[in-house]
DNA sequence: GGTTTATGTTTACAGGCGTAGTCATTGCGA
DNA sequence: TCGCAATGACTACGCCTGTAAACATAAACC
């Protein structure tokens, strides 16, 4: 049984996570496309956003697309799913699990703004509908 | 923007961490007892205990109190600051800073239960009055 | 007192990450 | 046609992390 090993799919860095971003804002993007949106408020140069983009190809959470002369990338992960997956590990990590024990320390730390409140006020309704 | 002036001492690894939890729920404690509450799970020595403690004392997360030739560790941060800490980082990182997103994401991904959902509620009524 | 034991300190080492320079190739403009 | 600019691949390198062994030393025990 020549299965593929599933182990969790390599986590995406801190730094390839901002290329992420820029690739699920839109794809798909050259390099240099990439570095343009990206090299100037993180101060990186194009050579950091080309090793970026091959560790995220080698991870697979990029795909890349020829386009004569270079390659086009786009994004194999939707944002929704690893903006879960993460979410999930904080809650799972920091509060065992318990979502509603992050939302106490977001109200505790003033981290909701009226805005916050509200917005989570109609999506409980929502939900309890 | 954000202000990204972080002039936030060495992170918490994720190991790092693990330790710090035992030092929360119970302090302080030896080297040796922290690797009682510790290595079983993870399956880590005694030698792994300890090189982890040495790094969170040279991140000043935990103190050292001198009992006979060893050491009585002690958390310096609070778990909620930690925590605190931890959550707006991933708002921000993930979410823009908007809480109500990464409840919403949350809810979406029914990683909300009915206690949840009701604790909530209950905390934002308590937020609005 | 000499040996065992407990414990912190040092050292180790592989792998990941942040950051980037260099190399090889090739399409394109002059 | 020929050199150059663009571009991906390869290489580099120091720091952090996970994991732990080796070492030093002092306490405790016989």
């Amino acid at each position: 049984m020549a299965q593929v090993d599933d182990k969790m799919p390599d986590r995406i860095s801190e730094a390839e996570h901002a290329v992420m971003e820029v690739l699920w804002e839109k794809h798909p993007r050259t390099a240099t496309e990439v570095c343009e949106a990206v090299c100037g408020p993180r101060g990186w140069s194009l050579a950091t956003v080309k090793t970026l983009l091959s560790r995220l190809v080698a991870k697979q959470a990029i795909a890349t697309q020829p386009d004569g002369r270079r390659f086009l990338y786009s994004p194999m992960i939707a944002r929704d799913q690893y903006i879960g997956g993460e979410s999930r590990r904080l809650v799972d990590r920091l509060f065992g699990g318990r979502a509603a024990t992050l939302f106490a320390h977001l109200a505790e730390q003033e981290a909701l703004s009226e805005d916050d409140l509200a917005e989570i006020e109609a999506l409980l309704k929502e939900l309890r509908q």
